[in-house]
DNA sequence: AATGAGGGATTGTTGAACAATTCGTCAATA
DNA sequence: TATTGACGAATTGTTCAACAATCCCTCATT
């Protein structure tokens, strides 16, 4: 055996993802999708591929595979022959996302009795920060942090799964989701009230309560639906 | 009103999706999963776009799209500058998929006692079809056509969620587990043995006893794993 | 008001071309 | 012998230009 492993270098394996370079259609999709996620690309608006292409310094092919990775995370729409669209959500779109979401979120902390000791830990010091982080936030009236906070606490939430797959759907609902916070008449202040209802569950699930969790939970994600939808009313 | 609208254009819509024409990016990308999803197509292989594409007949640009659309199923990896290989699943995979299956097929059937009753009725008959279709092929000594009436019994789980994304998630998951289900040494007879446990789920939400299905599932689901796993061993 | 025929604009798809990268081969070196 | 480095073939990444197919708006007709 060379003495040039000494064992450093298998922790390299973590950081491949780091040098990983990007195709020029996943920069593309980056760009569009926090302009999306942000609130900046009104829903319905229609994306023209020579005028996008033009303005990005990309070709028609490139950023027709951008369209597609946009398409599958559900913030654009492809309809055949007629162009991509920005996403524009409708009433049983929040309906389902929300059942989706029990069922993640839900699923995630009845898994949590299951998990190994470490990732409980960590997943409990995530939810933690996400919490604390909302509430300094909300001190400071910094309200769009109040909200990118309450996606973390959720995202922390399904990390009880310890399932990359539950991972990234949930951060799918959420990204999904902002295309509806961003039609609201005041989304400045709509996660605000949820802070107490995070922070309770932060005791529940410190404290290995998870079943409870999980009925709070549930219970909690019924009246952010009700309250969102009157939106469509 | 013009008399044109008897009633009857309104059930036109459900026929939308059967006139919707497809793109070739679509259709090519329907014979791939086919051929993959039978086994027809070994996992690691490497699919050339040159060669691919001549047998075809379609352009490297489309035959692209219809890679990433499959890639997007996690049927297909795609390294950047290497080429797209057929999907080897790894025991961790393994893993991962059956957690996800936990929560989404319990988590289904948790929701099922708040689905409205004719949601509830449609369910529990998918699962009644899906069950007697599996004994009979069984009977029949048919292992193929008991395997998809597996497939069919845990997609109707999940009917009992009503909620679309529930549907493709479990459809994706599915079709990701036969890729393993080709690598075992006897996959034939592997559904068999379930049989006898598809039918014992079904009496539970026959009967409304949805919390004792859940938990059955999940040892049901355990068992399976467990049982995959060894193929990696 | 409904129908039908242009016509412009946009998307769908192709083919070719070039740049960038991977991978195998092989010689050079210690 | 094992390692290094350079070379070259093959493949992918990306662009560009072109054409077919389709949508959608306009306008004339009835």
């Amino acid at each position: 055996m060379p003495v040039t492993t000494n064992g450093w270098v298998e922790e390299l394996g973590a950081e491949r993802a780091a040098l990983g370079r990007a195709s020029t259609a996943r920069r593309v999709a980056d760009v569009l999708r926090t302009r999306i996620t942000e609130g900046r690309l009104a829903p319905g608006t229609r994306l023209s591929e020579e005028e996008i292409g033009a303005a990005l310094g990309v070709s028609r092919n490139t950023l027709r595979e951008a369209f597609r990775l946009l398409a599958h995370e559900r913030l654009l729409v492809h309809e055949f022959n007629r162009g991509v669209f920005v996403r524009k959500l409708e009433a049983d779109d929040v309906h389902d996302l929300y059942a989706f979401r029990r069922i993640l979120e839900c699923g995630a902390l009845r898994h949590a009795h299951a998990t190994d000791e470490s990732a409980r830990g960590t997943a409990v010091d995530a939810v933690r920060r996400a919490v604390e982080a909302g509430e300094s936030a909300a001190a400071a009236g910094n309200w769009v942090d109040v909200g990118t906070a309450n996606m973390a606490f959720h995202q922390a939430i399904a990390l009880f799964a310890q399932s990359p797959r539950v991972d990234e759907a949930m951060r799918h609902v959420l990204a999904e989701l902002r295309l509806v916070f961003h039609v609201m008449a005041a989304p400045q202040t709509f996660h605000e009230p949820y802070l107490n209802d995070n922070r309770r569950l932060l005791t529940h699930v410190a404290a290995g309560e998870f079943e409870a969790a999980a009925q709070s939970l549930a219970a909690y994600l019924d009246a952010a639906e009700s309250q969102l939808v009157t939106v469509f009313a």
